[in-house]
DNA sequence: TCATGTGAAGCAGTTCACAGCG
DNA sequence: CGCTGTGAACTGCTTCACATGA
């Protein structure tokens, strides 16, 4: 049944999106029914797995059947939030900065990038795939006018803490955060850092001992 | 003891990097021992968990006092096979590959990009960083003359799995892989994907209960 | 004495096996 | 009958509590 589910662990909501992912590519080919195990074999999953993740928010499946991708499709959206769009501000236009403001995931399917703010002045009105560049004290009127409700904080360590805090006060409620540091955070504005190096020490340990 | 440990798990893998990277900013402010309590109070980590992370490689510490920085980083630096530095090459010389190609963590302590590679006629020869972009063709010479060993994915989705057969002929050992999509892997060529939209639908998730 | 290293306990996340329902 | 949904068993990760040794 229904579960409001208090606490979900991030390893499910990672699996919960790529089920949203591999639905999308399933109903890109017209595949209009899919059981939990034909949906694991394709994508190496976990049939068991798969159902026991949805089951933790209603019942979403027809016994005997399987699931129907377009409703699942749905419900998995609405979980993620993803129905209605959720705009970002981007902080900081490097060369990481520019990469996300026309990153195909960053500007479709629930989420679009509506501002950018750099305090570099050299950088202030350039024009970035539509956007054009603001000034970082401006940051507070960039988050209004888009109606952002997101942040992508990509500045350097340094200036990170400096600019959550902006993000904060400016009426931002969730962080993504790329610059490899802990972050103080402030009550309601949830932070998500997200380490590039990482994926490469994980890489990096295994070849050291397949030596 | 020591320990071959066989398998690792990659929670605890993406702790030890997070411990590393800890240790390299109290080194930094010329701190010479800590302690597991100290050094968990000061990243928000739990005392028992490093000295278990740690355990499971060999005794690091000593009793009574502590963990010696400079000795813990280097033993930490070995296990993660940063010692010598890997060298990257990396596919796919859009936005995002020309920003990582530049970025601080994928050329410094432990990896360093040596080249890249992309299919765009009009993008050959062109110079990011003090690299020429060479044609996808000469891949496995880029590799031999980089004397890489880790290939980086940053093509689009469509090209990504003839990409990573191609640095797996080329004779990489590793892959991180920006591309949103399941890799049929080569044996003895590890792929990590990385998905740099999970980080935002996870924060929707939140967003979306919250209100 | 004090903080590490570690068996044991506790908890979470995964897999199993099957009842329940279309 | 077939596949979902789910208690129960299991596996693995985290926390506890303390013996060990500098």
């Amino acid at each position: 049944m229904m579960g409001p589910a208090e606490e979900v662990s991030p390893l499910t909501l990672n699996r919960l999106s790529f089920y949203l992912r591999s639905l999308r590519h399933l109903q890109e080919q017209g595949i209009k029914r899919v059981s939990s195990q034909e949906l694991a074999q394709r994508y190496h999953l976990s049939a068991t797995q798969i159902r026991k993740d949805l089951a933790q928010f209603g019942e979403f499946g027809i016994r005997g059947v399987g699931y129907e991708v377009r409703h699942l499709r749905e419900r998995l959206r609405h979980l993620l939030g993803l129905e209605r769009t959720q705009n970002l501000v981007i902080v900081g236009v490097g060369r990481l900065g520019t990469a996300l403001a026309a990153y195909p995931g960053f500007n479709s399917d629930g989420f679009r990038v509506v501002g950018l703010v750099d305090s570099d002045p050299a950088k202030i009105d350039r024009r970035i795939g539509g956007l054009r560049v603001r000034p970082t004290a401006e940051l507070a009127d960039v988050v209004r006018d888009g109606n952002a409700i997101m942040g992508v904080l990509t500045v350097p360590t340094a200036a990170a803490q400096a600019s959550y805090d902006a993000l904060a006060a400016a009426g931002v409620r969730a962080v993504l955060n790329f610059a490899p540091t802990q972050l103080r955070t402030t009550r309601g504005v949830r932070v998500k850092t997200v380490d590039l190096r990482i994926g490469l020490e994980e890489l990096g340990f295994f070849l050291a001992r397949a030596t």
